[in-house]
DNA sequence: TTGATTTGGTAAAGCGTTTTACCAATTATT
DNA sequence: AATAATTGGTAAAACGCTTTACCAAATCAA
């Protein structure tokens, strides 16, 4: 491999001065011929750091790692787009452990945590993180960009409107003329899920509509427990007329689980989704969902996990509204019509 | 930070036989007292090595850049899923590059590769990849796996039953009786499209069908591409009955344009898809599939990449035989009824 | 007793950068 | 002409690890 001394010898310098040239260093005097000289033989022996040497040496190894719940997932997917995009035009690049994946994983991230070899930690997978991960990042002082889920750690959370979404998604319903509505929501131990519950207690609050605790479940993010929760959520309230879903996946799970007890969506049961995907609008019935700025979260976040200026605490992406898209799985329900 | 030489220090040893230990060399000889004392050192000091120095010193990052076309697309999404499982397992990173991210990005895989920093490349995403990429991996001798698209570059191969898929999904139309057939492949560069259409060919000229040039079109996986496509497949062939889509995605596209006028599936046109999705059975009209393993390709696409004895050469996953997930978008053509 | 072997280690040379401190020549100032 | 300031660099010390070559002491064989 071509190193900074055989730069440096062919262009008759020191390799201090190759190095500096490289990076481009302001403080650095040098004559415009010299400086030639450097450029031309790095063009011409096609010279690239190397760099294991640049991260031992300064510290930083330009790497950040990204814990995704379930890379499977297009709502998560969308958010890795955003932080790749981000990881790249800040000369980055993003090391990817999906958190479902295998234990073995999780063990290799602690070692390269431990090991000084990230810069930034990007966590979208609250629940699924070990908790020897986050101790470690905490050890290692590694800035930690938390997503949507708080945690009794040092870092920083940037959120979406959840709440909002939710409110949207809920009075879109009751503005059919719901009143029965219940929520299949995400996580228990998830702050998003709650400051989302929020949003659903706000609107039927608003709206008047009694409440009551067997109208909320708590599930993940996938088809299948959208399936399993949702059994649940009509198995307790016969009279339910509509659900809110917190992923869209789940929403999938649920109307899965609706049609196989020959129920019509929207004509027995109303289903709104969180988050939206690419083809809600083929599915069986086309899924009204609430669209909110998932590539824009990813973004984000690592930009403040590499600014190291920005104070920790919570931010929210709120440039615009939730996008309600309204499609054909809420219409009025029957006591309505 | 804790380094070697603080544990040596402590259990009184040199910091040759603490890395000997660390990295557990079968040729140390070193007495069952010292090794604990040193055992002991590391776990209350917490001790983890160094990933820069140990990768200076020893070339290798245990790192592997996986190249994807498109993360938010299911069917790359599931070969991530392999591919990281494996990685784990093998006590390997993955980093991620998208290559329809930022032109940064690739950028900085250059930048990476030439620095010596990982072991191995995987890339799903053959035409995607900018030129000196690959030219960087063939100068710095990095192992590349290539999965599905063949290129010209000094690589593994590895490959799905692509033919065997696509004459399955054939065949199976042709079964219900169609015969006017199109083809929705993928880019035509790819040498995996090529043996899906050898798959269509061949299942076509067994049943004695003859066949048209103007039955293929060419695209990408995408639901756009799918629906644009489709639409020239449509225009092109008045009397085309079924068509096959070698993209999950790019079929639901296809759908899309179906629909869009006024045609019924499978009524007026049976749709069969390469690769199956989780919500496939979910869609306004359930896909027929044919299901490939896809986690499988990205498990072993790690295994070769750090695998440094295997030589180059061509694998085939084929371990089973794809499967065809039968669903309501396939029926009898009406010239059949 | 002597020589050979085994045991249980050690010393030190890199790996390729970055960065700080320093300096000899040249030019400018008085 | 003497001093000061600027120009255009250089030397060398880390960063933390791996690995090869070497060695003193203890044990063993004959």
């Amino acid at each position: 491999m071509t190193t900074l001394s055989d730069i440096a010898k062919i262009a008759g310098v020191s390799s201090a001065v190759v190095s500096r040239i490289v990076n481009n260093d302001k403080t650095l005097r040098v004559s415009e011929d010299t400086r030639q000289r450097v450029l031309k033989a790095i063009d011409e022996l096609d010279y690239t750091p190397n760099i294991a040497a640049r991260t031992l040496r300064s510290a930083k190894s330009g790497l950040i790692a990204m814990v995704v719940h379930d890379v499977t997932n297009p709502v998560y997917a969308e958010i890795m787009r955003g932080a790749q995009t981000a990881a790249g035009d800040n000369d980055r690049a993003l090391l990817l452990f999906d958190a479902s994946a295998s234990e073995q994983s999780a063990s290799r991230l602690v070692d390269i945590i431990g090991g000084s070899g990230i810069d930034g930690m990007i966590i979208q997978s609250a629940g699924g993180v070990p908790e020897r991960v986050l101790a470690r990042t905490a050890r290692q002082k590694v800035p930690t960009v938390l997503l949507q889920a708080d945690l009794d750690a040092d870092a920083h959370l940037i959120c979406l409107p959840d709440q909002r979404a939710v409110e949207i998604a809920t009075e879109h319903l009751i503005a059919l003329g719901h009143s029965n509505i219940g929520c299949l929501s995400t996580a228990r131990d998830m702050t998003f899920s709650l400051r989302r519950l929020e949003g659903w207690k706000n609107a039927m609050a608003t709206a008047g509509i009694d409440y009551e605790r067997q109208l909320v479940v708590y599930g993940s993010s996938d088809m299948d427990s959208g399936r399993t929760r949702c059994a649940e959520l009509l198995d307790n309230n016969p009279d339910l007329t509509a659900v809110v879903c917190f992923n869209v996946m789940a929403a999938i799970g649920a109307m899965r689980e609706i049609w196989s007890r020959g129920l019509d969506i929207p004509g027995d049961i109303s289903v709104v989704a969180i988050h939206d995907v690419s083809f809600a609008e083929f599915l069986r019935t086309p899924l009204t969902s609430v669209a909110m700025p998932l590539f824009e979260l990813g973004k984000r976040a690592v930009e403040i996990a590499i600014d190291g200026t920005r104070p920790k605490g919570t931010s929210t992406i709120d440039k615009a509204e939730p996008q309600l898209i309204v499609r054909a799985s809420t219409a009025a329900p029957k006591s309505a019509r």
